[in-house]
DNA sequence: CGCCATCCATTGAAATTCTCAATGGATGGC
DNA sequence: GCCATCCATTGAGAATTTCAATGGATGGCG
């Protein structure tokens, strides 16, 4: 961050202003401006530029090639500035927001911007449910939920948004002596679990012997048996940490496809408070990844 | 546009430091400014929304749910900032981009948004090649384009990005005398048109006889055949005008589905010319739509 | 061909805004 | 109870921004 963007949200609302009205003088009777004002708006917004915005030709003028970039941002931020001022003009949403997820990227991803939202929106009472994504679909489905996380195939499709996406691993204590001959120990989540299916298919499918040493529905209590050495389990890349650390084919481990979590919205107009939770739990995690990626 | 959002970058930037930095001292640090500006920049900030930003809690502050929002959007347009100045200091992109699309929808909402496209990248040599969507696809399929808009069928899905949909209906010359009992006169393109079985497949749906009395691969030509009266013809809704009018159900003809136009890129990495390309079409379509409606 | 209307650029002064340094009030740790 | 830390306030000075007036250039029109 050598030059930070010397933007003026003014200089650029009158070079937007002055391309819809086609001129300087026209611009600055809309804006309640001079016209001096107008050319010395633009010039400013050159010199810091460092760069012509028009391409002057006589008595008219045209946009240069980064006029025309910086038109295009410029609208966008004015749009986004205007819809900040709504925003913040309109009353509080209130109403209640039931959202289901699963418990693990819930306790690691969640709680900041679950706390977020609620200190934007103070007189929205969330409920939020973890549990298996097969429960969380029947749930949906008989429309206890107004949204879903849910863990899905990566190859993604349909109706649901992606918002988290990283790959899956398998995790164990260093205390833990893996010996790639014998069957492997597994802590797992009980049955419905979709991480259980995959490990389980994942060893099946390269003939790899195994035996379920601990099983516990939450996260905890298998980072807990993990950490005590019983055995290995398989774990979303970030959530390893504390005294883990990642195997794989050394120890005759197969490689696991990506983990993707996508949220479901329920079918119809949804109220404005989830509407709004929707909007930013997937802006959320969308910079939340691009900050830490 | 009774209050235009009064926001200044330079304040939204040291509000968003602050919350990074977590306290008003050493966000004035990192942005070089003393303690004071900074207490100052957010009293003005918080003078022009009209409501505190934060919450002062002695030595401490959070901030209010006004200011969570004002924090989410001020990340935000800060970012398209920094994208913005990054757009603008990097060099002209140059290359070629291959685009095949309807003629249709190319003679009517392309133009201007490919003429600025190229004003944004002089460089850029823009190859577009109208035709009809199952020669597209075929072209496209054969590596012949890097992206392809498409009509296809309303309800989405697949790799493509919507980028434009609206309704379909039927159009005809005022001059036109049309008979519900009579077998309709249809102006449409030739055979691998998607209009043209649409509309066949909608008649023969609802048993209404018709008849081919006119045929053109081209916009004008359907349109000089229909202003002609010489028949009936097919349109996305937003195509009709000079001199035409909309017909429906009072002359026996079924409705339509939507029509929708979907953005496709070629697989694999595509240039960064028609990565811009790609972006500028969704962009200024989204936003033509929304200023349109 | 020349006059006029229109449009953008420039100049210098006035007003507003912004920053700074110093000081004050409040809080929590030791 | 003292000290360190943190944010708020004040008044002066500096920088920026606006305005009114003027200048230069272009294109339309008779």
């Amino acid at each position: 961050m050598p030059t930070p963007p010397p933007f003026d949200l003014d200089l650029l609302r009158t070079l937007v202003t002055i391309v819809d009205c086609g001129g300087f003088t026209r611009a600055a009777e809309r804006l309640g401006r001079t016209q001096s004002t107008i050319s010395l708006q633009i010039k400013r917004l050159e010199d810091g530029l460092g760069n012509r915005v028009f391409e002057r030709e006589g008595r008219g003028f045209a946009l240069t090639p980064h006029g025309e970039i910086l038109l295009a941002y410029s609208r966008r931020m004015l749009l986004m500035a205007d819809e900040a001022c709504a925003r913040l003009m309109e009353p509080d949403v209130d109403g209640r927001v039931r959202l289901g997820t699963p418990e693990d990227f819930a306790s690691v991803h969640l709680p900041d911007v679950l706390w977020r939202f609620s200190r934007a929106h103070p007189r929205v009472a969330l409920e939020v449910n973890c549990d298996f994504t097969v429960n969380l679909l029947d749930g949906f489905s008989k429309g206890e939920y107004d949204l879903v996380l849910c863990k899905r195939e990566p190859q993604g499709g349909g109706s649901g948004i992606k918002v988290w996406r990283e790959p899956l691993v398998w995790a164990a204590s260093e205390r833990l002596v893996l010996d790639p001959l014998e069957p492997i120990s597994l802590v797992l989540a009980p049955y419905p679990d979709i991480y259980r299916k995959r490990a389980i298919d994942a060893l099946d499918g390269c003939g790899r012997p195994w035996r379920i040493a601990y099983t516990s529905p939450s996260v905890a209590g298998i980072q807990a048996a993990v950490r005590a050495g019983l055995g290995t389990t398989i774990l979303p890349k970030e959530m390893v940490g504390g005294g883990f650390h990642i195997v794989g084919a050394e120890f005759g481990l197969p490689d696991l496809a990506d983990t993707e979590i996508a949220l479901y919205r329920a079918p119809g107009p949804l109220p404005k408070a989830a509407e709004r939770l929707a909007e930013h739990i997937v802006r959320s995690l969308e910079s939340e990844r691009a900050g830490g990626g």
